[in-house]
DNA sequence: TTCTTATCTGAACAGACATTCATATGTTAG
DNA sequence: CTAACATATGAATGTCTGTTCAGATAAGAA
């Protein structure tokens, strides 16, 4: 269905010899309406860009790496990041806030885990890529 | 191998009835080890955290979900995403650095293209997950 | 109750960042 | 050559954001 992205595919998109950017006379119409199709609605670009926001942190980072393997309190977070737990809690309220985790109260301590699985998928897709691409 | 992350694993955490976070008290050192096993280096956790932010700008994102479709140039992209060239050129300059796209001159005009395939595994992963959980 | 402990919260500060504007570079047409 | 066009770049600006600090809330211990 879609074409491929590579170089190659540059012969698809130019359909004659006129340019597209000559001041009044821009991509014709139907090529126009076709790219619009694909583009993302600036609401799911917005709510997809929050979501990798929240990811494009080291410190959140480092949390969720913690509590893929089993759910910490606030206070073990902080010691072992050798954070504040202050910043720890900002840092969780803004996880708990996108329900990327969630929290359980046990006596005065908050045990926090995570939400969902699939955020371990996207964590090892990227954790993979960067290897891949060299160190 | 690696305890679930749900509620339920609580148990497995707790070795004892003495608490963690006493002053001087910290986590048993074996514990502890095992925790720092997990833990992100702060190096990789630089690195993904840089990654995910750039796909942490929804302008970035619709960028790339045309070019996920075919190869463009600036001026195509601007107009279409009815942005500034010099915006779109800008954020060109952010996604080339990261190599998430790659570019090719024609004449006078710029055509970039996805350097990764990746990039598209992730955009659609996220994209399923944000749908999942409703709206 | 009073005193710790564990966590949360809001304000404030500093750093990062996306866009705009003006300008520079490079390419094609005339 | 000059003029128009496509893109790139740097500085400046306004906004967003992560941390710190001080204080508040809540729960167990004495």
């Amino acid at each position: 269905m879609s074409q491929p992205y590579l170089p190659q595919s540059i012969s698809t998109l130019e359909t004659g010899d006129s340019p597209h950017c000559s001041p009044h006379q821009e991509l014709d119409t139907e090529h126009r309406q076709d790219l619009e199709s694909h583009l993302l609605h600036p609401r799911k670009a917005q709510r997809m860009a929050e979501f990798f926001s929240i990811l494009g942190d080291p410190n959140r980072l480092r949390i969720l790496s913690l509590l893929a393997t089993e759910e910490l309190c606030v206070c073990d977070l902080a010691t072992t990041l050798e954070l504040t737990e202050s910043a720890v809690s900002h840092q969780l309220r803004t996880l708990r806030a996108h329900r990327l985790v969630r929290y359980q109260k046990r006596g005065r301590k908050v045990y926090y885990y995570l939400d969902d699985r699939h955020i371990l998928d996207l964590y090892n897709t990227v954790a993979e890529h960067l290897d891949e691409s060299r160190e």
